[in-house]
RNA sequence: GGCCCCAUCGUCUAGCCUGGCCUAGGACAUCAGCUUUUCAAGCUGAGUACAUGGGUUCGAAUCCCAUUGGGGCCGCCA
């Protein structure tokens, strides 16, 4: 338990130039929310979209939705943003709103005269100054020093330069950059919550850039006087961020601000253990919602990247993962997001589901291929979808796997034989199943009296002879739930239809 | 190349801090069996890991060092 009375935990979510939220940048905002909740502290969401490029409303509503979709909720962030939106999740929980807004705006993009008024005091106070080297001279001398196998690093001439004079140049030229004084033969140390004493030493950093101009701050300086000016105590971040840090202390020192506790989380990986990224597939967690995965599974698995309570069990729900998180048990090694686990559990989840929760989920997936309309019978619908979900491992199989209860089945009649069977045993095989079925009515027969008279009238021997030619019949599939149940669903007389199909499909 | 981080089954991990209960536990995946018309689900079982080398110690997966391997960063992106 920390003693300190602020506990301000920042998630940084920096909008993606495509516009996604990357299942990294959702981890790191679970662990962030995660560790406010353990301390009873206040989780700050920022959007850091300083960069023109990523300032597109469209991928702050991305991040927001992505966030909603998966339940972490912060106490401070861009409330507009969340008031605005026409919710459009399909999540039921109740969201509470932030409900202080202290420390605004939240947007990097809209808290422009603060940062320009602490680049100036850095320029007065001659710790940062303008450096007039163009692109072309910057990247040329990066080149000759991986040549020359030296560390790659800017120490900048211009960094003696009078500021009387620098007004000067700047007249000619009007494009130049804002550098930090770095200073020389400095070790930076600090504590990282998770991996213990880092340290760096400054004259390895160079003079590097802090603002494009008097206005536009870049990342790292931005970050700290945004977590200054929001009381920030910590700093919860992807382990890609550790070797900025040196360089925002040193900002942090000349600024005269309040360091924050850092804990920087294991990287997630792709199966080639590199960062996972674009080239591994899906990186977004609107592309695992569309694919049919629920929120809790997906929360539960990325909770348990990289963290996990010490016990054996896999399944937890939001809020055991709430109560039991400690920074403490957090690894410190890289781990590959495995989509096999992911499946495995947003199948228990699945299983886990009411049959009510279940259409309600089933339903878009239904929709977009057009086997339902909007409001159909939902008896019917509970049936089904109750039917196949011991199998599915994603919602977005139920179309797949249910299409026979709402168009005829495409198969070519070779799958309806059963091991040895020609088409003529196939024959047989159907008109004894439309004789049996025939002799049952036409209106819905429970699954078990269906298997009782069909059991009757083979025995236990042959099962398949009897059973697969009907079930292909029926759904045109190698796999599907037994026939019995289909049937139940379906009706006596749609199954009839069928078997005629099928035996329309033999060669005479 | 420089700096930094990391290292237990194929993958996620327990155990490591506070050495002995570890002939290293669980889960996913794989394979086999049971069940079964098929596919799932369920049950049972199998194989698979302490990167290597040195220390310290009566004793090391656990502590120390080195090596090797992997990753990250090195932007007028974040």
């Amino acid at each position: 338990m920390s003693t300190s009375s602020i506990n301000q935990v920042r998630v940084r979510i920096a909008p993606s130039p495509t516009g996604a939220l990357h299942i990294g940048t959702a981890r790191a905002a679970l662990f962030n929310y995660l560790y406010a909740r353990a301390q009873d502290g206040v989780f700050v969401l920022r959007i850091e979209d300083t960069d023109v490029e990523r300032s597109d409303p469209k991928f702050e509503k991305n991040i927001i939705e992505g966030l909603r979709w998966l339940d972490i909720l912060w106490d401070e962030g861009p409330i507009d943003a969340m008031l605005n939106e026409n919710s459009t999740s399909s999540q039921t929980t109740n969201h509470k709103l932030p409900t202080t807004n202290s420390h605004g705006p939240y947007r990097q993009s809209e808290r422009g005269a603060t940062y320009r008024a602490y680049i100036q005091k850095l320029l007065d106070s001659g710790r940062a100054f303008y450096c007039f080297h163009s692109e072309k001279e910057l990247l040329e001398e990066r080149d000759n020093l991986m040549a020359m196998k030296r560390p790659v690093l800017h120490l900048c001439e211009f960094r003696t330069m009078e500021a009387a004079e620098a007004q000067i140049a700047k007249e000619t030229k009007p494009d130049c950059i804002i550098r930090f004084k770095t200073p020389p033969g400095r070790v930076i140390q600090f504590r990282d919550l998770i991996r213990g004493d880092v340290c760096f030493e400054s004259d390895l950093l160079g003079d590097f850039s802090i603002a494009k101009n008097n206005d536009t701050p870049l990342y790292n300086f931005a970050v700290i006087v945004d977590d200054e000016e929001m009381a920030i105590s910590h700093v919860i971040r992807g382990e890609d961020h550790i070797s900025n840090t040196p360089k925002q202390i040193l900002l942090i020192e000349a600024l005269g601000f309040k360091t924050p506790q850092y804990a920087h989380l294991p990287l997630i990986l792709g199966p080639d253990r590199s960062k996972l990224s674009k080239r591994h597939g899906a990186t977004s967690v609107d592309e695992y919602r569309k694919a049919g995965y629920l929120p809790e599974a997906l929360f539960n698995f990325i909770a348990l990247l990289g963290w996990n309570p010490g016990s054996d069990r896999e399944i937890y729900s939001r809020d055991e993962i709430v109560a039991h998180f400690s920074l403490e048990r957090v690894q410190k090694s890289g781990a590959v997001f495995d989509v096999g686990k992911l499946d495995w559990m947003n199948g228990e989840y699945i299983r886990r589901k009411s049959a009510t929760e279940l259409i309600e989920l089933c339903l878009p997936f239904l929709e977009e291929r057009g086997f339902i309309k909007k409001g159909g019978d939902r008896n019917y619908l509970e049936k089904i979808v109750l039917l196949e979900q011991p199998r599915m491992k994603k919602l977005s199989e139920i179309g797949e796997r249910t299409d026979f209860f709402f168009r005829e089945p495409k198969y070519d009649a070779p799958l309806l034989r059963w091991k040895g069977m020609t088409d003529n045993d196939v024959r047989e095989s159907l008109q004894k199943s439309k004789q049996l079925l025939g002799a049952l009515g036409m209106g819905v027969v429970e699954s078990k009296n269906i298997e009782k008279i069909f059991f009757e009238a083979i025995g236990e021997r042959d099962k398949g002879t009897l059973l697969w030619p009907l079930r292909v019949a029926l759904t045109g599939k190698k796999a599907s739930p037994g026939p019995f149940e289909i049937i139940e669903i379906m009706g006596i007389d749609a199954a009839l239809k069928c078997i005629d199909r099928a035996l329309g499909k033999l060669t005479t």
